[in-house]
Order: C-alpha cells, then structure tokens, then sequence
RNA sequence: UACCCGAUGGUGUAAUUGGCAACACAACAGAUUUUGGUUCUGUUAUUCCAGGUUCGAGUCCUGGUCGGGUAACCA
C-alpha cells in the first residue's frame, strides 16, 4: 500500500476537485449544524470529524452554527452539552459560532423579496388541507385557493403574521413552486409558520419562524458556505435547497450527502435516545452506557479513539451498521500505549501462603505500563493472605484451564510463584480458601532454575486492598439489530439488554489505587480498561469498566 | 405507490477513474509473551442478476432484483 496518498473519500475527492478548478476561488468552509433539541452521540462525531477534517485537511474553516428555527424543541442546555461535546472531540470553531436565528431578519426580508417577485403567497388553509391539498406519490395536489393572491396582499398577510396578529396554524408562508411536481416536496412548501413560542434565544421578538428548508440553504450561503455536508436522508431536499439559493439568486454552496454511522447492539436515533433516558432504561444522556457522547465521555473513552474510529468508518452512500467491536478495538488500541497498570480483584476468593509469616509485608516492584518505559514503576505490598479472581481457580480444572487447581503451581504477578496444595469449603460445597505454598526463589516472579508456569494471576495483599464499587457494562441491547424483533408485536425497546450492567460493589483494589482521579486511564491487569466514575468520593471510589480486554480463555468458554 | 439514493468477502472500506479485486476488523491456525493482553506469521472468504459496448468491465450502457430514504406547519 502507497502511504503517501492515503484515501481519500468521495466528499474529499468533490473538495479536491474543486480545489483544482477553482470553483471556490481555493476556499473551502463548512459548517457543522446541529439542531440544539438533544445531546450529540457518535454518529454526530463522524460528522464532526469529517466537517471540522476537511476544513484541516484543505486549509479551510469549519463553523458551529446551531439550527434553531423551532422554538418549541430547543433550549441553551443543549447548546452548552454541544459546545462541550466538540470541543473535547478535539476541534475548533474560533470566532465562529453561528445561530440560523442569527439570520432571522435577512431570512424574513428574502421572503417578502419572495413574495413580490411571485414566488411565495400567504395561504390559509388549515393544516389538515394543505396536507390533503398536497396530492399522493401518485396523484398531483391541488392548488390552494389562495394561491393567487396579489403581491399587495400576500405582503399585507404576511407582515401581520409577524406582527403576531393571528393565531398558530392561522397562515403559512408557502413557495410558489408546482403542486403537481412529481416530488411532493416541491409542492408548494411551506417557508413560515406562525408559533407564539419563546425562543432560547430571541425570546417573544418573532411569532413566525422560517422551516428547516427555507433556512438551511440560505444560512450556508449567509455564511459562504463551500460545501454544506450532511447526511443521506436530506438527499430529496437539495432539489428544494438548490431551488431557495437559486430563485434568491445569492451564493449557492454545494450540497454533498453521505451516510450516517449505524453500530451494532445499540440505537442511534435522538428520538430513540430520548425514549430511553424518559422511561429510565439508563440513568440520564450520560449515562456510560448510551453512545452519546457525553456517555462514551463518562465511560473512559477517549477523543483520539473516537477520532481514529470516524476515520475508519469510512464515507459512502451505503447504508452502513458498523461492529460495535471496532469502535471498542479502536479504544482498546489507544488504551494499550497509554493506560498505566494497576491490580483489581473483582470478585475475590481468599488464599493463604502457608509457608508465609503471618506478621511480614514484602514490597515488590511492579512495571507501570509495559508499553511505555517512561511511565516508571510502582512498589505493591505482599503478604500472606491475598485475594485473588474467584474464576482463576478450579478444584476440578476443565480442558486447557491453566490457572490455579490443586498441585498447580503458577505466577502471581511481579510476584512470586505458587503451588495449591489444599482449599476449604463451606457446608453448600462452595471454595472459601484457597491454601498455597510459595517458592521465595521465585521473588519478582521469574524462577532461577527456569521452570515455567502456564498462567500469571493478578493479585491483591487482604490486609492492605482498598475497597471499592465497579461498575460493569455490556452491550445496551442483546440483539446485534434492535430494530430485527422475533415476534412482530414487539418493538426495537425489546431487546434491551438486562444485564447491560452489573454493580459489583466489593472489588479489592492495590493500595496504588487508592488516589487514582477521575481522568486517569488504567488498566486493571487482564480485566480490561477502566476509569473513575464522577460518583466516585473519598469515602467511596467508583470505577466504570470502560472495556474489556480481548480474552481468549472466555471465547473458547462460550465456545463450548 | 411516486420521487431520490444505494448494492464489492461475515462487517466496513479500496481499486491510480476501463487494465493482476486489495486493506482493516472479525473468524481460524501457529509463534512470542511475567496480562489467555500486546506483538508477529499464516489460512479461509468478495464484485446482486441478465444482456450489451470493448482486446479487456467491479467501473460504461439497457433492463431487472433486492435494500434504504422521503411523502411534518420537525431538523
């Protein structure tokens, strides 16, 4: 493979052409456009990537520009979550933060410029007519009787519409396009409405406020706008996009549509989401388990991992649904090089060194991140009663189980080597203890004579652990699909995954942990990556369990 | 149904724009390893169908099939 020409997708390849054309003059500028009615997720960071990239890549600009044109869904709370959202994504927008209610009054002035030159008219039906007046896929609608206003009335009608003197759903704007135009969109749209709504942010100044097609088109070329990216399902209203720009006769950006991210095991939609943070299926839009942003965020995911994702997601006009498996390979490769080491034992079972002094404490020094010298070492105190993973042991130890069994002996990790030689259990017949003897030749846990062990556990000194809750999560549904239900009375919500997450509230962790913040990467050897969790406090530390590690032993397990 | 769009291994993307179908992930096998992690090596597997143009088609043309989007006074 050529590294020095690296792919480029279609939407780079429209850029570069145009670059080379000169279409733009050299410019490029585009503009990420969120509506500010909900929290952005993953699909909105491959957007992001790839609008905030191009502006990188090309020597452009990209802007923030909220698209609030619909007073009843919007609210500043979403533009503050917005702007936080990106800006740990890793971008920038500058100075240039824009609103599409920024540009209310030129919008309204280009109406009534509309109007006179014949292309719009104030129409009164009710919303339920203008709906029937629209036609079928298959049959042409109807013209409204009042689609020939004169210019003088529809002025009239229109201006008092802004002055507020009718009521919601009184009157619409409407172009005057061809109501017998194969595509129902372009049948005489709708340009205003009138809403006696507070708006986040110009207040009670407006009671009619533009659509999302009368205002997207013209906001991008207010903005000078290149090339407006967005994604597939606005394909049918660039013919409407183009019409505005065009009929307006002002600077008219290019529209480019590529297809949303879909994942695996989870939903995508802002409804859907909503739904599910409404009905308490997870604990709020931050919650670790939504693919929100703000819950990748709380769940330890890093910027670099989403970014290197949305790269690797590619740009087309497939419909796509991605592994969830590869966003998480994406997480755990940058995890990999930078979380340092710790030990954690979440569901502990006793052992006892017998042939350890009971009163004595050893220190031994445990690497940090084997990846990364520079992040030094730690010391970890040992002693003669440890906790170790319950799983790690079998009295009767199946088929290419490895780790600890009677007359086993294995690493305990920068450690010493042990060797089981009894285990104690209670009257319903469960291990309680684990009895082992250790070989003090073995200290830091490589055996002089070099003899090998087949398994190295993890490890935490009783007297000395710190306690701590962790929180374990899985896939929010079970089914790979959610919206593929096996019986045709469920809905997508039925394959919501029960186990989606486990409180395991007695975890004993390395003393070391006991100042981990929140913010640190780590690694709890062979569970996988975790982070503290914003609950966490002195008196109680709370890790989430951003992701597993890969486990081999686990998958031929299930295997069988 | 009408309009619009799409179709390349299991998944996601490439193919110098008409010239040896490749990359990543997954799966499987092996090596290395003080994490059953990491790393390394190898294996399996791909152009929706039917015609046409061409010396040559994943790419162009025609017809079909399948899938998706839209059909709010939401964005």
């Amino acid at each position: 493979m050529n590294e020095t020409v690296p792919h480029r997708d279609f939407v780079r390849q429209i850029v570069e052409d145009d670059l080379g054309s000169g279409k733009w003059k050299g410019k490029v500028q585009t503009r990420f456009p969120p509506e500010p009615n909900g929290y952005l997720h993953i699909g909105h960071a491959k957007s992001i990537c790839l609008n905030f990239g191009i502006a990188q890549e090309y020597n452009g600009l990209c802007n923030l520009r909220f698209d609030d044109t619909n007073p009843e869904k919007e609210d500043t709370e979403y533009v503050d979550s917005i702007r936080e959202d990106v800006r740990w994504l890793g971008f920038d927008w500058e100075d240039r933060q824009y609103f599409a209610s920024d540009y209310f009054d030129q919008l309204y002035e280009w109406a009534e410029e509309l109007i006179r030159r014949g292309h719009a008219y104030v129409c009164s039906l009710p919303p339920e007519q203008i709906s029937a007046g629209r036609g079928t896929a298959t049959q042409p609608g109807t013209n409204s009787p009042w689609r020939d206003r004169s210019v003088d009335e529809n002025l009239d009608l229109f201006r008092r519409m802004k002055a507020g003197e009718f009521a919601d759903g009184a009157h619409v704007l409407r172009a005057k396009i061809d109501m017998a135009h194969p595509h129902m969109l372009m049948r005489d749209p709708i340009m205003y409405r009138i809403r006696h709504a507070e708006h986040h942010r110009t207040g009670d100044r407006w009671c009619i406020y533009p659509t999302y097609d009368y205002a997207h088109g013209q906001s991008d070329s207010i903005e000078g706008i290149t090339h407006s990216i967005c994604t597939l399902e606005f394909e049918n209203h660039r013919p409407l996009y183009d019409w505005y720009c065009s009929a307006l006769g002002i600077h008219h950006p290019q529209q480019i549509e590529f297809n949303r991210l879909n994942l695996t095991y989870t939903v995508m939609s802002k409804r859907r989401l909503l739904e599910l943070v409404q009905a308490g299926h997870v604990n709020g839009w931050d919650d670790p388990r939504m693919p929100s942003i703000c819950g990748l965020r709380r769940r330890g995911y890093t910027p670099e991992a989403i970014r290197a994702f949305c790269r690797a997601a590619g740009v087309t006009k497939n419909n796509a649904t991605i592994d969830i498996g590869v966003l998480e390979n994406h997480l755990r490769e940058d995890l990999n090089r930078r979380a340092e080491r710790r030990m954690a034992v979440l569901d502990p079972i006793r052992v006892v060194i017998t042939n350890y002094p009971e009163d004595q404490t050893d220190e031994l020094e445990a690497i940090n991140n084997p990846e990364d010298p520079s992040a030094g070492s730690r010391m970890v105190p040992f002693s003669r009663e440890l906790w170790i993973e319950r799983e790690d042991f079998h009295e009767d130890p199946p088929k290419k189980f490895f780790r600890l069994a009677p007359g086993r002996e294995v690493r305990l990790r920068w450690a010493y080597f042990i060797t089981c030689h009894d285990f104690v259990r209670d009257e319903a017949g469960n291990v309680t203890e684990i009895h082992c003897t250790y070989d003090p030749a073995t200290r830091g846990g490589d055996a002089p004579d070099g003899r090998k062990v087949k398994a190295t556990l993890h490890w935490v000194s009783a007297r000395h652990a710190v306690n701590a809750e962790v929180r374990l999560y899985d896939h929010l549904f079970f089914r790979e699909h959610p919206d593929q239900v096996e019986e045709p009375d469920q809905d997508w919500k039925s394959g919501l995954n029960p186990d989606s997450l486990k409180v395991v509230s007695q975890a004993q962790l390395e003393p070391a942990l006991g100042t981990a913040r929140q913010g640190d990467l780590i690694q709890f050897e062979r569970l996988g990556y975790f982070c503290v969790d914003p609950d966490s406090s002195t008196q109680q530390l709370v890790f989430n369990r951003t992701v597993t590690l890969k486990d081999q032993w686990a998958k031929a397990r299930t295997k069988d």
